[in-house]
DNA sequence: TTAGGGTTAG
C-alpha cells in the first residue's frame, strides 16, 4: 500500500495542485528571471545607488558572488524589515508579492522555518472550519508553492519544507512535490533527499522510504552517514527493524563511513526495542572502544535491552558503571530500572525503587506505576495492582489516562466484566482523550458486559474523533455481534474490515461458519445442522470465504467443505460450484454427488457438463451423475451441443458410458439431428472399451 | 538559519 502510494505520488505533478494563482505566478516568475537575465548590473547599481563607494561597485561588476555580497550589505535593514513585515502579516502571500524584488531566496528560506518552526500548519483563513483532514492548505504550503512559482527556492528550501511537512503528517504532499523537482541534480541532493526520507519515517513510511532510498541511488544520490541515520530511525519500530538495521550498517561501512554517537544510539534503541540484548551489549562496547562516551540516552536504552530478560544484575552494574563515569540517572534511567524489575517479576525492589521515585520527585507521573501494575496484573496479581492504582489515585498523580487503560484491559483479562465497564465509564466521565488503545480497551469493556449502548457510542466516538479502527477493534465487534447474534452488523463489519486491507482471522471465520456462537467444543452435527447465523446470510458467508481466499493464504481443508455444504443446503449451486471448481479434493464423495443431483436441474448447462466432466475423472465407476447429466439434455434438445462435446471428450479420454445411459441416448438419438452421430460416437466407445478389457484379459 | 538520533506505560 505504501509502495502503490508512491507511484501514485510520481504520476501527480506538483504544478497540478496549485491553484489559479498559477498563471498569475508563472508570468511573473518569467518577467522576473528576464530582469535577472538581461539587467543584473542595472540591479546591482539600483542598490548601490545610496553610496560612493567604488569597491563595492568593482566587486560587484567582477563577479556574482560579490554583488550578492553588497546587496546584502546594503539591503539588510530593508530586507530585515520586509522579512519581518510578512512574518507578521495575516495574508503571507499577498506580502510575499509586495517584498518579492527586495528578498533573496535564502529571505525566503527565513519565513519559511518562521512559519514552520512555529508549527502554524493551518493559519491561514481558508483553513477556518476544515477538519485536520484536509491539512494541505496551510501557510507554509502557501509560502513554498509561492516560492517554487516564483523560481525563489533552492535545496535549503526543500530540505526545510520536507521537514515540515514531516513534522505536520503530510508525508503525501512532500512526495508529491518531490517527485516534481524539475532539476535533477536537485532531486539527488544530499540534503534534499534526507530531509524527505526523514519525513517519511517519521510518519511510519518504512517500507516506501527504504525504496525511494533505492532509486535515490540509482539515480546518483550519494548517501552520508546522516542519510543512514535517519533511515535507521525508522528500524526502531519496523517490523524486522533488527535485520534492516543491519544491512544498512554493513552498506554504510563499505562505503568508507564510521558510525558516530548519533548512529550508536539509534542502534542501541532497535536493539532495545528489539529484547536483543547481547546485541545491544556488542554496540554499546564497540561504540566505547571507537572513542565515543556514552550518555544517558545510551545508558538508558541498554538497561531497556536488559528489561526484556530481567537480567537485573546486569542493569544494576550497569547504573553503577554509569554513576562512576559521572553521569547521574535520570528518571527515565530510574524508570526504566523499574521496569526491568517488574518484567523480572521482582515486584518488592520495583516497590522500593518506585518510594525512591517518589523521594526523587520523579513519580509524579503515572509511568512508573503503570508499570508495576501491568506486571503484576500479567503476573496474576491484580488485587497487588489494584492496591497500586488506589495508592496511585490517593497520592493525585498525574494521569493521561494509561493507568485506566491497564486496569481496564487487566478487569477484562481477569473476567471481571462489570468492573471493568464501571471503570470504562469512569474514564469517559474523567478524560476526554482518546486513542486506538483506549478506545479498543473500553470496546472491549462495553462488549465484554454487554452493553450495547455504549458500544454504539464508542463507536460514534470514533468516528467523530477519526480514530480509525485497527484488525483488534475489529474482532473485537465481530465476536460481540456474533455473540448477541447480531448478525447482520458482524457481517458488515467484516467487510468494513476487509475494505480497509485487514486480514480476517481464520479461526474466528471457521467458528462464525459453526453458528455455534464461540464454543470452542462444537461436534461435528452442530456445526453442520445448528448454523443459523449461516442459514441466514449464506450469501454473506460466501463473500467473506472469498475475502480469505483471495488474501493468498492455505486455508484448512475443513474451512472448503463447510462453506461446500452451507452453500448446497442454501440452493447456491453456483457459488458451490465456485468452491468445487479449485477444491474438489477437500470436498466429500458424498457431498459432491448431492451437489451435482442439485445442479442437474439448474439452469447452468455448460456447467452441468463441466461437472459431469469432473465427474467422471474423479468418480470412473458413478453412474448416477451421468445418467442424470444424460436425461437433463434429452429434455433440453436445445442444448445437444453440450452433449455431443460431453461425449466426444470422454471417447478422446478413453472413457465409455454405462449401458444403461447407452440406451437411453440410442432411443433418443433423433433428437440430435443426426441420428448417426450418436450411432457412430456411442460404438466407438464402445469399441475402445471392449479393446481395453481385452488388454487387460 | 539545510538534513540525522536515542531512554519509560496501555
Amino acid at each position: 500500500m505504501e509502495v502503490s502510494a508512491v507511484c501514485l505520488s510520481a504520476t501527480t505533478s506538483a504544478s497540478a495542485s496549485v491553484s489559479p494563482f498559477l498563471s498569475f505566478f508563472g508570468a511573473r516568475k518569467i518577467r522576473e528571471r528576464g530582469r535577472t537575465l538581461t539587467s543584473l548590473s542595472v540591479a546591482v547599481q539600483e542598490t548601490q545607488a545610496p553610496t560612493t563607494d567604488s569597491a563595492a561597485t568593482t566587486s560587484s561588476t567582477s563577479n556574482s558572488r560579490g554583488s550578492l555580497s553588497v546587496r546584502t550589505r546594503f539591503n539588510s535593514p530593508v530586507r530585515r524589515s520586509s522579512i519581518d513585515e510578512v512574518k507578521a502579516c495575516s495574508d503571507p502571500v499577498s506580502a510575499l508579492s509586495r517584498v518579492e524584488g527586495v528578498l533573496q531566496v535564502q529571505d525566503f528560506n527565513i519565513i519559511l522555518r518562521h512559519f514552520g518552526e512555529s508549527r502554524r500548519w493551518s493559519e491561514i483563513s481558508q483553513c477556518i472550519g476544515l477538519t485536520n483532514a484536509i491539512p494541505l492548505q496551510t501557510v507554509e504550503i502557501h509560502i513554498f508553492d509561492w516560492m517554487q512559482n516564483c523560481g525563489k527556492i533552492n535545496f535549503a528550501s526543500y530540505s526545510s519544507f520536507f521537514k515540515y511537512m514531516g513534522l505536520s503528517r503530510n508525508p503525501n504532499k512532500a512526495l508529491e512535490i518531490y517527485y516534481g523537482i524539475p532539476d535533477k541534480s536537485l532531486k539527488v541532493n544530499v540534503s534534499v533527499c534526507n530531509s524527505i526520507l526523514g519525513c517519511m519515517m517519521a510518519n511510519g513510511r518504512f517500507d516506501s522510504s527504504l525504496k525511494l532510498f533505492e532509486l535515490m541511488k540509482d539515480d546518483g544520490l550519494s548517501p552520508d552517514l546522516v542519510t543512514y541515520s535517519t533511515l535507521l530511525s525508522g528500524c526502531i519500530k519496523a517490523k524486522h527493524g533488527y535485520s534492516k538495521a543491519t544491512q544498512l550498517v554493513k552498506e554504510l561501512q563499505n562505503k568508507g563511513l564510521s558510525m558516530d554517537s548519533v548512529t550508536y544510539g539509534t542502534l542501541l534503541a532497535i536493539c532495545a526495542s528489539n529484547n536483543l540484548c547481547n546485541e545491544a551489549e556488542m554496540y554499546f562496547t564497540q561504540m566505547k572502544n571507537e572513542g565515543h562516551s556514552p550518555n544517558v540516552f545510551h545508558y538508558s536504552s541498554l538497561l531497556n535491552a536488559y528489561s526484556g530478560e530481567g537480567k537485573y544484575l546486569k542493569a544494576e552494574k550497569l547504573v553503577n558503571e554509569m554513576k562512576a563515569s559521572g553521569l547521574a540517572p535520570n528518571k527515565v534511567t530510574l524508570t526504566t530500572l523499574l521496569k526491568v524489575y517488574a518484567r523480572g517479576h521482582l515486584f518488592e525492589k520495583s516497590q522500593e525503587l518506585l518510594s525512591e521515585l517518589e523521594t526523587l520527585g520523579y513519580a509524579a507521573d503515572e509511568m512508573p506505576y503503570c508499570i508495576i501494575m501491568d506486571h503484576l496484573a500479567k503476573a496474576g496479581h491484580l488485587l497487588e495492582a489494584k492496591k497500586i492504582f488506589a495508592q496511585m489515585k490517593e497520592k493525585d498523580v498525574k494521569s493521561d489516562g494509561y493507568s485506566y487503560s491497564i486496569m481496564i484491559s487487566a478487569l477484562c483479562r481477569d473476567g471481571s466484566l462489570n468492573e471493568a465497564k464501571e471503570l470504562a465509564k469512569d474514564f469517559e466521565k474523567k478524560f476526554d482523550k482518546y486513542d486506538l488503545v483506549i478506545v479498543n480497551n473500553l470496546l472491549r469493556a462495553y462488549c465484554n458486559a454487554g452493553d450495547l449502548e455504549s458500544v454504539m457510542h464508542m463507536l460514534k466516538k470514533m468516528d467523530g474523533l477519526s480514530i480509525n479502527p485497527d484488525w483488534n477493534t475489529f474482532h473485537i465487534l465481530i465476536k460481540y455481534f456474533c455473540r448477541e447474534k447480531l448478525y447482520h452488523l458482524a457481517f458488515k463489519t467484516i467487510e468494513d474490515m476487509n475494505g480497509k486491507g485487514h486480514q480476517l482471522n481464520e479461526t474466528l471465520f471457521s467458528q462464525l461458519l459453526s453458528g455455534g456462537g464461540f464454543r470452542s467444543n462444537c461436534n461435528k452435527s452442530e456445526v453442520l445442522s445448528c448454523s443459523p447465523l449461516v442459514m441466514g446470510f449464506p450469501s454473506e458467508a460466501f463473500s467473506i470465504y472469498n475475502m480469505l481466499r483471495y488474501s493468498k493464504r492455505t486455508l484448512c481443508k475443513s474451512l472448503h467443505q463447510r462453506m461446500f455444504s452451507i452453500l448446497v443446503r442454501a440452493g447456491l449451486l453456483k457459488d458451490a460450484y465456485v468452491v468445487m471448481k479449485d477444491n474438489s479434493q477437500s470436498l466429500s464423495a458424498k457431498s459432491l454427488e448431492k451437489f451435482a443431483m442439485s445442479f442437474m436441474k439448474s439452469e447452468y448447462f455448460g456447467l452441468i457438463i463441466c461437472i459431469s466432466k469432473l465427474f467422471v475423472l474423479l468418480f470412473p465407476s458413478d453412474k448416477d451423475v451421468f445418467s442424470t447429466t444424460v436425461s437433463r439434455y434429452i429434455a433440453t434438445p436445445a442444448k445437444k451441443d453440450l452433449l455431443l462435446h460431453l461425449l466426444k471428450w470422454m471417447s478422446v479420454l478413453g472413457y465409455c458410458v454405462d449401458s444403461s445411459s447407452r440406451n437411453l441416448l440410442l432411443k433418443n438419438a433423433h433428437l440430435f439431428g443426426n441420428k448417426q452421430i450418436i450411432a457412430e460416437i456411442l460404438s466407438k466407445q464402445h469399441g475402445m472399451s471392449r479393446k481395453n478389457k481385452t488388454n487387460k484379459t
